[in-house]
DNA sequence: AATCAAGACAACCGCGCAGCT
DNA sequence: AAGCTGCGCGGTTGTCTTGAT
């Protein structure tokens, strides 16, 4: 049984919009807004379909747009994003203001994929690759996509490497809701010093990222970042709290290298703050130790963990809710102490078989 | 100046999901 | 529960622009 066409597309438009046309649908929804996108072409005047009247106002017509080129912190943000989200566009799209889906989407095929590439990472999973992207764009990433093999030959190995690695990426992620969840329940302080960061069973890089747009609402548990010995880097991605906060970084390797900027292991937080959010951000992983996103955190139960000090405002943000931190590339540990879920043993057995 | 290739971006297509009847 | 409808999403294609030869 088809699908009936989502529109009657006999004698309809197709290709660029005119002028014209974009003044048609313009004016009508400012007077009428959006409705029924079904029936706007007609009432329009538009010889289109709804879905392309959609298509038209949501990827360039709408007035709150950001038209012209990313910024540095923003291509940086969907870098960052990618890592964590893959080719959820839309979900990317959410945390650019005024940037579409399409507009990642085509940026990311023309330019950041390539970007990836010459930097010798793979563009789906981030990760280094032992050889460089072909041109063509035959990511070596379809490794990445676990559907897509077709039988060829020589892919068993690959295949094995993802799967491991998606078990290993979902192994560290509910290993991280277990035990925050855990201190969720007890509220038992997080760490507030590198000593207290578990050291042992680091699994995999992989990039955790907090919207800091929302706050701390409706985040999902997402990773702990391992600690080097008394130092912290923030990670390429830290280049996203800069994005998000609409400013350029301060401090020692800004222009984009921020990526080495490190912190003795005994710096106070109050020192590290300093007054500029690039501190805050590297302050919060020297005195926290580790970062997560986690459903229901609040600034009062963030305090209770010993984080709120540092939730200070941030230009563009409204005060307290706009924390620095958005992500960094690092590794999973181990939580302490936590006893492993059915759901870990599963997948751990999964990748004992791997 | 003409031609071709590559790049960039707009637009389309098909599928899946949610809400409604 | 099943079918229908509208919408959104991600992948793909089409078209225009730019640069190289």
């Amino acid at each position: 049984m088809g699908r009936k066409p989502c529109c009657e597309k006999v004698g309809l438009k197709r290709g660029p919009w005119a002028a014209d046309e974009d003044k048609k649908l313009v004016s009508y929804i400012n007077a009428h807004g959006v409705s029924c996108w079904r029936a706007i072409p007609k009432l329009a005047g538009l010889l289109r379909c709804g879905k392309s009247c959609r298509l038209r106002w949501t990827n360039y017509l709408r007035p709150d747009l950001k038209r012209g080129g990313f910024t540095d912190a923003e291509e940086n943000l969907i870098l960052d994003l990618h890592a964590t989200l893959g080719n959820r566009w839309s979900k990317i799209a959410m945390q650019l203001p005024g940037r579409t889906d399409n507009e990642i989407k085509n940026y990311w095929n023309t330019h950041l994929k390539k970007k990836l590439c010459s930097m010798g990472l793979d563009p789906v999973t981030h990760k280094p690759v032992d050889s460089a992207c072909t041109d063509g764009d035959t990511e070596t990433a379809d490794e990445g996509n676990l559907d897509s093999s077709e039988g060829h030959s020589g892919h068993s190995k690959v295949m094995e490497n993802s799967l491991a690695s998606k078990v290993s990426d979902e192994l560290a992620q509910l290993k991280t809701i277990d035990y925050l969840g855990e201190r969720m329940d007890t509220q038992k302080p997080f760490p507030t010093t590198c000593n207290e960061i578990p050291e042992q069973g680091a699994i995999s890089g992989k990039s955790c990222s907090l919207d800091t747009t929302n706050s701390f609402k409706e985040h999902k548990p997402d990773v702990f970042v391992k600690l080097e010995e008394g130092t912290y880097t923030t990670g390429p991605d830290h280049m996203n709290a800069i994005a998000l906060e609409n400013h350029t970084p301060l401090g020692p390797n800004s222009e984009g290298a921020a990526d080495s900027c490190w912190l003795p292991q005994e710096q106070s937080l109050d020192t590290a703050v300093g007054g500029s959010s690039f501190y805050q951000e590297v302050a919060v992983m020297n005195g926290g130790g580790l970062f997560r996103q986690l459903s229901g955190f609040t600034q009062s139960n963030m305090a209770t963990a010993g984080w709120s000090t540092y939730f200070g405002e941030t230009p563009g943000q409204p005060s307290s809710t706009g924390c620095s931190i958005s992500s960094w590339n690092q590794s999973f540990v181990q939580p302490p102490g936590v006893p492993p879920s059915k759901e870990i043993q599963k997948l751990a057995a999964i990748l004992d078989q791997i």
